[in-house]
DNA sequence: CAGGTACCCGAAAACGCTTCCATAAAACCC
DNA sequence: GGGTTTTATGGAAGCGTTTTCGGGTACCTG
């Protein structure tokens, strides 16, 4: 049913061992006669080899896997765009996969991967604060180190290892920086699920970036999100409820604020008119909303790339954290306060 | 380096098969004590088998592959999404492909997934109307199906076998006809790639709703476009340039007409007051443009889960197609046109 | 207690390819 | 022109599983 490799060798009339060189192996040690007998039988053939018995017979052939949270998310989207690119650019391939932020999903992945006996992974989903997840996740790593793999975390996940840092701390405290220059004095956040790092870290620059102001933050101006759209819009919701007197809020993620700019036009409040917004990652669409929201760019797709370069190479003895810095970019969404604020 | 299946059976003191049957065969035909024992020693090794030896040594186990244009663009991750919702019920594997609309990547990521044996494949990228490519892709899936496979097209391909088909002419013709209702006479198009099948059907459609209403769209009115963000913009200007005199512009896919959106704010020429606008397939950020974008719907994570269906049941003997139906969206960026016209 | 079932289990043969090793043929050297 | 490389080729041993087949044991049954 299958054309294989002993008919294409049968049909140009040589052995599987001179068709398989002339087919995949080294170029030299082959005659012209055979070599063309050989890839006229193939094409003739239409052979197709079979990449399972080529990756088992074959020694090395690294390919990469990716596990993050939803492919369809744009946030995971560019960054999958850089791990594509620079896993072609390195002839690799790359499986990716979504953990749909379920911790025993993302474990199962990590298994799957391994099966697929992937040299490089590539964890891309924000990291769990959650200690027996830890365990559990350390483990399936330090196994897959040992039997030779390479693994690179995207984003903080408190597991030592080689790992490309967006420097979310610093980020969101440039944040607060710019939008008290802007002379903000209010704030609310929209935040995100507790366990994540990417939370605390964001919320502890901001923080930080508003007390170096004298601004506190109190926990009554900030509602749990859950880096959704919706939740930006439930955020919106729950502020209000709680009568918010911020004039800027401050959504941890692009998502939530791009929910939270919907919910606040459905109640013809106006931005930055009557309270300015913020999110944060800068995913193409902050360009497409009217108006253009005002964030922290982060350079997402580089960041992919920078992690399958990282993991391509051996893992040196010592862990290696690549940093790579954000940006405020302020546009339409933010502006001064309200003369009375 | 790698913990093997042997190492298990010999920690378990069985042999090889009875590890195997333990692990992965039919759980019948093995004591209970024997299928502890490796049960506790494959955990306690962290055993992980290898997918390719047992794709190899196993008969079926057919997973699916996707080839689509890229999975950054929001039109195919929501088929994707539906691909990957669809493959996980069924307990399936899916890698996906970004041929980026080159059709010499698009012939090499078939040969790709054919060798990882996928036993479905989903091709959704949409079809090119050239016979070169058509005879040599026909050929491809024709070897795909002959060795076992079995292929579904997403989109118009002009390749006989099954299919998922949006109605692209008769959404584009309702479009028309819900433009025309609004009062619009004047319209320009903002197209797309010739050789695409898409771009041919959305057009005929939309002529043929617009002959209905005695309205004739000229090639004047129809400018050219690359189905990007970009190429919108660029529609724009190329219209301008033209002098159009047109009250509705229906750029044939979504994200044209967001960069259509956003080159016409840079104009300060607003949308629906001064012209109308539309786009095509309704992803979902079409919601979150300002104003919200009138188009047509496509059920887009629904088309992805057809098609995995359709493609894991075994291929019947007549092809078999399954029509979409398209829905138009009217929302905030179509209205009437200005008195004047 | 002989003969028959039923049940476990291990040896070994696939699966489709790569690659080491040996050999035969061809090229080279003085 | 004998000896020594070099080059082209095929045989066969893996790669890590699954699975068939047949041999034991233990258990019934009459």
């Amino acid at each position: 049913m299958q054309v294989l490799l002993r008919d294409v060798a049968a049909r140009a009339g040589v052995s599987l061992a001179t068709a398989s060189r002339v087919l995949s192996g080294t170029r030299a040690g082959v005659s012209v006669r055979s070599r063309e007998a050989v890839a006229t039988a193939a094409r003739e053939l239409e052979y197709v080899p079979n990449a399972h018995a080529q990756a088992l017979a074959r020694a090395g052939a690294v390919h990469v896997g990716v596990i993050l949270h939803d492919v369809s998310d744009p946030y995971f989207s560019e960054i999958v765009r850089g791990v594509q690119c620079a896993s072609v650019e390195a002839q690799r391939m790359v499986t990716v996969c979504n953990s749909f932020r379920d911790p025993e999903r993302e474990l199962a992945c990590i298994t799957l991967l391994r099966s697929q006996r992937v040299g490089a992974l590539i964890l891309a989903g924000s990291g769990l604060d959650d200690p027996s997840y830890l365990t559990r996740l350390g483990a399936q790593i330090r196994a897959f180190e040992q039997s030779g793999g390479h693994a690179v975390f995207v984003g903080r996940h408190n597991i030592a290892g080689d790992a490309v840092l967006p420097d979310n701390v610093g980020g969101a405290r440039a944040l607060a920086h710019a939008l008290t220059d802007l002379g903000h004095r209010h704030f609310a956040v929209i935040g995100g699920p507790a366990v994540l790092t990417v939370t605390r870290d964001r919320l502890d620059g901001l923080q930080a970036g508003l007390a170096d102001r004298g601004i506190r933050l109190d926990d009554a101006d900030v509602v749990a999100g859950d880096f959704s759209r919706a939740g930006g819009a439930a955020g919106i919701a729950a502020l209000q409820a709680r009568g918010s007197r911020a004039t800027c809020i401050v959504a941890l993620n692009d998502a939530m604020a791009i929910g939270a700019l919907s919910a606040l036009r459905d109640r013809r409040i106006r931005v930055p008119d009557d309270v300015s917004l913020t999110g944060f990652g800068d995913i193409p669409i902050t360009l497409d909303v009217m108006p253009t929201l005002s964030t922290v760019h982060l350079p997402l797709t580089a960041m992919g790339q920078r992690a399958v370069r990282l993991a391509l190479e051996p893992p040196s003895g010592q862990a290696r954290v690549e940093r790579v810095a954000a940006q405020v970019m302020l546009r339409e969404s933010t502006g001064a306060p309200r003369a009375a604020a």
